[in-house]
DNA sequence: ATCGTCTATATTGTCGACAATTACCGAGGG
DNA sequence: CCCTCGGTAATTGTCGACAATATAGACGAT
């Protein structure tokens, strides 16, 4: 549900654009049409039965969110993955997620940290009961996250990690067929940072968050490297 | 030289849209477009001397950096100021460029940091023979902050610090006439910075250039308190 | 008098066609 | 055999016109 609400567009899918972007982009993220390969105009439109107008301007959105690499002239062509790439996106991502448990340490008021120990609460009995099949695993963590961004109340933030980064990570995440089996530790984790939001002590919610995302990212470097 | 660079287009300006982006994105910053104003597709069109389908990805461009914000069958109109929208962007800059710090004293390479060390001495007979003209003064800062994202060699922080956060900051320095009035303690913080890069110490690195953005955020607040 | 509705207008969204640029490919020369 | 140079085909960039939607204003009902 707030898993969702992160993975889709922001509210309503109106327009042509919208909707096309949002498909295009799923497209990507789970590599139906893979990295590196020439996104054609007139191809796309015939395909979705539109004009290349609206195509033009999704395709527009898609080089906004970095999904996609345009050139004058020439085209847009999916991005390319690489190792690099990806730490260097994770690194990102620990820096604003760092910052966004350390503004909810300040922001977030009684209830919303309520509700963020009950996701963990649902988090922690699924895993229990189903010995936490790596979907919803996946779901809980993204929860979690989603609400401390949310909790922030930088709506700088939430642009830049629910909008953007998200779906970058998860491009990765699924043509690497990574997945997290760090759920435990990871649990253990994140009831360590609610504590911290919890006590309003943002210097140690920054900290904890940082560390969580560094040691998603190590974990990920490990993955990488068994390739 | 370098301070444009971090300003202009990222390299061409080729095709029409890439053109006008540029041009709409300085009238803003600038204010020549008020900030709440709306942005009349026809009525640019006609100015420009275009049809409305290249100013239309201009605005798409425009929307993706956060120029301005777009209803779907109503149009876009250029954002509103607030201080606590700003404060919002300072504190993302502040984790970014602490980043770009660490990751610089990594993998700066001693052509880099002698070429950053160059910059601070022009930076600073200038500010001695001339009093630091707040211009000037401006572009230096620009400059040193631009060497050391780039040294990260984290190419999404260059997006998200150079393309991104860069005119938004401006905007609001712009249109609030603020001078940073700051030159001898900035060139100082700089310094010091620069040192902790040399020695690789990457933690010091990150340490001081957050205290650094933290300092000029302070400033900006005390100016805002001011108005 | 005020609220709701309905119409008229203006603006945005979409389309198909034309122009400009690029990439490909084959011929010719070194 | 490789490199260079055109020419052609395909793709992107641009335009003007049409369709759909939202806003503003007037009119009528309560």
């Amino acid at each position: 549900m707030r898993a969702e609400a992160m993975a889709s567009c922001q509210g309503e899918l109106r327009t042509i654009p919208e909707r096309v972007f949002c498909e295009l982009r799923e497209a990507i993220v789970e590599g139906r049409i893979p990295p590196g390969s020439k996104i054609s105009e007139s191809e796309l439109a015939a395909r979705y039965g539109i004009s290349r107008g609206p195509l033009r301007e999704a395709i527009s959105r898609l080089a906004a969110v970095g999904l996609v690499e345009r050139r004058p002239n020439v085209g847009a062509r999916v991005i390319e993955l690489s190792q690099a790439r990806l730490l260097d996106i994770y690194q990102v991502r620990e820096a604003l997620e760092g910052t966004a448990a350390r503004q909810a340490a300040q922001r977030m008021d009684a209830g919303a940290v309520a509700r963020l120990r009950a996701t963990l609460d649902e988090h922690e009995s699924r895993m229990r009961e189903e010995g936490g099949q790596a979907y919803f695993q996946e779901a809980g963590d993204v929860d979690f996250h989603y609400q401390i961004i949310q909790g922030s109340g930088n709506h700088y933030l939430v642009k830049l990690l629910c909008h953007d980064l998200y779906h970058l990570i998860r491009m990765y995440r699924c043509q690497f067929g990574m997945r997290s089996k760090r759920g435990p530790a990871a649990l253990e984790e994140h009831r360590a940072i609610v504590a911290a939001i919890e006590r309003c002590d943002a210097d140690l919610a920054e900290l904890l968050m940082r560390a969580h995302v560094r040691a998603s990212r190590d974990n990920v470097e490990r993955m990488l490297s068994e390739i």
